[in-house]
Parts: structure tokens; sequence; C-alpha cells
DNA sequence: TATGAATGAGCATTCATTCAT
DNA sequence: CATGAATGAATGCTCATTCAT
């Protein structure tokens, strides 16, 4: 390993700590009140510290939705390429890599849906705009090769599998934020992993044309 | 009419105006960016005078969503009202109404999509707080009662009606915010029109059981 | 007096209060450590006011050169427009209007000098960078006048009238910052007075061509 | 050559190399913005390094101006020696030598007229203080013995020399600084090498007393 | 009721300087 | 000597909100 790639390396490491961090402090104190020095005294190093790794703090919160998106386009990807699985058990595993990412992180992924409708987003360096643009290219695609074979397989309907995609994500976000609201209007808690199962289920049979079993 | 009750009309009169104002802001400057004065000069208004009328920034910006809800509200319980027409209808009738509210005021939608996952919620006053609430449940029931129909008739499949109407809900704010997102990645403006209509498509197919026609 | 001009003034009355408040901070603590928060301190205002009535920190102190300016535009003026005056005495009234408004107020003075050597007038509002701009061609073009009479009159030399004014500006300001340095490194503070006296005195000479006496 | 010397001689050339590369960012991006870091950056060394031979920023910025009084220094005492030529002549050479020295480095240049009035002068190690005071009260002597020259051989006034130094040090100052102005208010780059002609012949007319040619 | 000047806590960001390696 | 990551104090500016008139 070079002395650059340790570097690298290493900085890597600080970029996970510092981001690990404001984690912490988003779970503690929600998003929208966290300010650079609680996120610098959390990671236990001076507010200057961060920016030596992130160019603004709309750079360093969205950065943490790059990481799940990462997350998830793994997820997505190996569902996608594995060969053993036939049209029907790619769409269980499918749901499984979603529901999956939710529980790897909620509250990440939340900011990941809001960040995504939001005008920060073109503001972020033209770099990591493209790496999460990237992302999401990636992961819907994955999500459309699954459909796809399911269409030649005439699994499902004869649907354009990108937009099939889209629409497994929007359900997906409109879901999980929707149970955002659950849990503050209703104090529902329990909403989301119920809601999840039933909208697949339902979005399934919506797919699947003639052939339900 | 006594004098108490023309005085809380001009009130409310007031009240729109300012709310009037603040849309074209948002339009216009983006929400993120308007500023109390930024409202109140559009108002032609002092930032003063805004607070005679709104407890605070959160409680104006809230009260759009209000205005919003209010509109889809009256929209469901119509659909859901009328005695002419037969489950099949009704559904159409409840997809009609959605895309009325989002053609309504795309924007106004959007924050009210915002709003109803986020901390601000829980910082209103316990009136508008009840009211929001009250209106949200209101317009899920009017589609629960649209879907129950349906369930009862055997149209669509024996799912829980109020989960039914969560899901449609959580769809449509997940096509829309998505909508956004694609606006700002791939700058297609068209997603949204094309979207929705395959949304609702899909899921129509998704709860009509054995009974798809 | 209509209600608008009144507001007028008023505003005016607090922006030479801020500016009055700036000078004293400016001269106990120097320009360069001055904060705003000194500033709004010392006026009896907090930070967020003086926004109110400056756009910026850069643009406060150049409205205190702005002041300046001003002042000895219509020193100027009023030595260029004196009929009663030949030549020679306009010269007088030239260097004599010269000295006092360094005894007006020589620190802004000095801050005038620095301002317009410095990026900082780039980036002022456009208004007040016309402003400035437009004081400092008519106090230019005030002491031209003077030097064009004198050459009508043959009493100097036949040299451009502009290219003296500059000339004279120049040296006035360079004696001005040159004397500072008096201060500074032989802690002599009693250079300038004499030091100016002599400057004009040689550039009269200079400019006085045959008909000196 | 011992070792000691050796080193001090290394040290120097590091010094130097630093200097330089400042002097190149200075150009490329205006005095104000500079960061340490730049000139680190731009010397390929780090910024621990840059401190290792100046004590301070300010040191460093100093040090520039240190060097092009040591070159105006030398050209000053250069004329002053010369025993070829007669008090006209001197002040001819005089001249050339200002002229020089603004034209071998104008920013620095301006750098030094900047420094030689600012608090910054005051903050200086003792040392880099007292060179600069040395170097400039040397160049002020050796522009007096021109003059006294002259003034004994009756070429020029009876002023006192001192003085007459002085004087043209604040005009040459003067000038450089309101050439600067001039780039900025008018866009006009051309003023100042015709400026400079015009203020040293005034400046010579001025002095010549009764033996104008 | 309406005003709008004043507030002042709050915050992102910078950068000269240090020090452990 | 050289490094360069880390520091953290410092500061200009914002803007939701208030309150005397």
């Amino acid at each position: 390993m070079g002395i650059q790639e340790r570097k690298e390396r290493e900085r890597d490491r600080r970029r996970q700590q510092i981001m690990i961090a404001a984690k912490r402090v988003f779970y503690s104190k929600g998003f929208a009140k966290v300010t650079m020095e609680d996120i610098a005294k959390e990671a236990e190093l001076s507010p200057g510290t961060l920016y030596l790794y992130f160019k603004s703090k709309d750079e360093l919160c969205a950065s943490l939705s790059l990481r799940i998106l990462q997350y998830l386009n793994i997820k997505l990807r190996h569902v996608s390429a594995e060969k053993e699985l036939d049209g029907q058990q790619k769409l269980e595993g499918l749901k499984k890599a979603i529901i999956d990412v939710y529980e790897f992180d909620p509250l990440i992924l939340i900011n990941l849906f809001r960040l995504q409708s939001s005008e920060i987003l073109k503001n972020l360096s033209p770099q990591l705009f493209a790496d999460i643009k990237e992302l999401f290219s990636s992961s819907l695609s994955a999500m459309s090769d699954i459909f796809k074979e399911g269409i030649n397989n005439g699994v499902i309907i004869d649907k354009k599998p990108e937009a099939l995609a889209d629409l497994l994500w929007a359900l997906f976000s409109g879901i999980v934020l929707w149970g955002e609201s659950k849990k503050i209007m209703d104090n529902n808690e329990d909403y989301l992993k119920q809601a999840l199962e039933t909208a697949f289920e339902v979005f399934l049979l919506g797919i699947k044309g003639e052939n339900r079993t």
C-alpha cells in the first residue's frame, strides 16, 4: 500500500468518524437544530477540522445521504446480479433489500428523502452532486433490471421497467415519510413496518398482471 | 351578522391576503430563502402585522398547508358522499380529486408533504396542530370510506381500508416529492403527470384482487 | 416638511450617529482591529441595527471617507468659486482648504487615503462607489479650475491643470501618510504641520514658472 | 566559509524562495486575500515551514518590503556616492533610481507604502522593525546628501535637505498610491508613468530656486 | 389595529498559528 | 529541519420576533 493510498484511507476514516458523530447528534437533537459546533464537539474535534473534511455543512449532511445510497446500491446490485434467483424471488429480494436499508439507518434515510427534493442538492459541489446522482441512477437501474427480467418472463405487466423502478422508490419514500407523520401526529411508532409490507404486497399485486398466484 | 362575527370575518380575510402573498413569494424565491420581511413586503404590510395574524413563521407556513388540506378534504368528502357513483367510479373520482389537488397548488402541496413529517409540526400551537391533524384524519377517512365500499362490493381486495388510504396518501406524496428530484437531478419537468397516472393504475390493479377487468 | 422627508432626515441622523461612534472606536482601537460589535456597543445599538443603515462593514467605513470627501469638496468649490480672489490668492485658499480638511479629521483622512487605493473600493455598492468617485472627480476638478485660472493669468506654468490637481492630491496624501510613518518610526508627532507647509511651498514654486516673486 | 555561515546562507536562500513565492501569490490574488497556505503551496512547502523562517504573516509581508527597501537603498547610495556627477546630474540620477525601484516591483512597493504608515509596523519583531527603520533612514539620508550637495552648489534652494528628502519620498508614495486609485476608479492604467515624470519635473522646478535653466 | 425600527442570540466559516511526528 | 493535520478564537451577518408609538 503506497503512502498516498494510506493517507487517503486515513482521510476516509476521519470522514467516517465525523459522519458518525454527526448522525449521533442528529438523532439526539433533530436534524433542523444541529450546528457545526455540535457536531465538532460530538466528534471531539474543532469546528475548523470539520471543514478540512467537508466543504460545508450542507456537504457534510449530504455525505450522510451518500453513504446510505451506497449501501442501497450495493444491496440492489447484489439482488439484481444473483443468478440463482428467478423473477419472483428477485422481487422478494428487492423488497428485502429496501427494508434492510430502512432498518440500517432510518433517520439518515429520511434525510435522504428530504434531500432528494430540496434546493440544497443544487448547491452541492459538482462532484458530490454527481456522485449522488450516479448512485440514484445506478440504484434505480438495478431495480429496473429486476423488473425487466420479470417482464421478459411474463411474471409482471408490460410496463416500462424504469417507470416501475421510479414508482417503487417513490412508494418507499412516501411510506417512510408518512410513517414519520404517524409518529408525530398519532404517536404511532408501529405504523411503518406493517405499512411497508402492505405497500409491497399491493405494489406486487399491481404489477403482476394476470399471473397472480 | 353580529359585530363579533364581522370582525372575525375581516380577520380571516386578512389572513387569506397574507397567505396569498406568502405563496407568491415562495414561488418566486423558493421556500428556503423566504423571510418574514419578504412576505410582509409582498402583502404590503409591516412585519409586525404578520404577527397579529400568525403566531410565528412556522404557523404561517403551516397555515398554507392547512388551506390545501381543506381543499383536499372537500374534494374527497364530495367523492365519498356522491350517491350516484358505484365503487369503480368512486375510485376514479378519488384519483381525479388527488390530481386536482396537485394541480391546484403544487408548491404548497410539496410544502405540506415536507411539513407532515417534520419537527415543525410538533411545535405548532395546539389549535393549529389539532386542525391539521383533524383534516388529515378526515381526508384519510374519506378515502377509507371509498375503499370500504369497494371492499364490501367485492371490487377490491379485503384489506383494511385505513391501510389502503394511508398507502395511497404515501404513494401520492412519494410521487410528488420524487418528481421534484427528477426536476433537480434530471432536469425532467414532465415526469410527474405520467408518473401519477402510472402510480394510480398500478395501485388500482394492486387492490382489485380477482375482479380486474 | 413631508413625512417622507422627515423620515429620511431621521435616518440620516442615525447614520451620522453610527459613523460618529465608529470614528470614536477607530480612534481608540485603531482601524484594523475594530469589529462591528465594537461599533455597535459604542453606538449603544445592536449589531443588527448597524446593518439597517449600512450594507456591510466596508460600506460603513467607506461612508466615513465619503463624509470627509464631501467636506473637502465644499471647501474646494468654495475657493474655486470665490470671485474676489485673484489667482495667487486662490492658490493660498487651496492650500488652506486642504490643511483644513486634514485638521477636520486626520484619522478619517488617512482612512480615505488608504481606501482610495484599495480593493475594497471595487466591492462597494455601485451607488456608494459612484458617490465616492463623483466627489473625487468634483474635488479634483475644482482644483483644476484654480490651476486653469492661474495658467490663463500666466501665474503658473503651462501644464495640464488636471495633471497639477492630481499631483497636488498625491502630494497631500503622500505627506499625510508619510507623517504617519514618522509618528510610528521616529515618534515624531510634529512632522506633519511643517511638512505640509514645505510641500506646498515647493509645489507652488514648482508650478510658478518664470513668475516667481 | 564556516559551517555556521553556510547554514546561515542556506537559511537566507530559503527565505528568498518563500518571499518570491509570496510575491507571485500576491500578484495573482491581490494582497488582501492571500493566506499563509496559499504562500506555502506556491513555495511547495508546508505552512509550518513558513514559520521556521518567518515569525508571522506580518513579518513575512514586511520582509518583502525590506527587500525593496534594500534595493532602493543601494540605488540611492550609488547615486549619492558617484563622484563623477555634478549636482544636476545627481538629481537626474535620483529620479532614475526612484523610477527604477518602482519598475522593479510595483506591487511590493505599494505594499511598502501601505506598511510604512500602518499599525502592523509597530508589532513587528524589534529586529525587523529596526532594519526597516534603518533602511528608511539610510535611504532618506542618501537623498539628503544629494540635496545637500545641490544646496551647497547653489543649484537648489536653501531648504533643509532632510525636509526635501522627506518631501520627495512622500511625493513618490503619493503618486504611486494615487495611481492605484486611477486604476480602480478610472480604469486608467497609464496614469503613473506620465505622472511620475510630471511630479519630478515640478518638484525639481520647485527646489531649484533662481537657478532654473 | 398597524407600524417598522430595533433587537440580539445564533451560526457558518476562516485562517494564522502550533506541535506531535 | 520539515511536515500538515488540527486548532479554536474570532467575526460579519441574518432574521424571526418584539414593542413603543
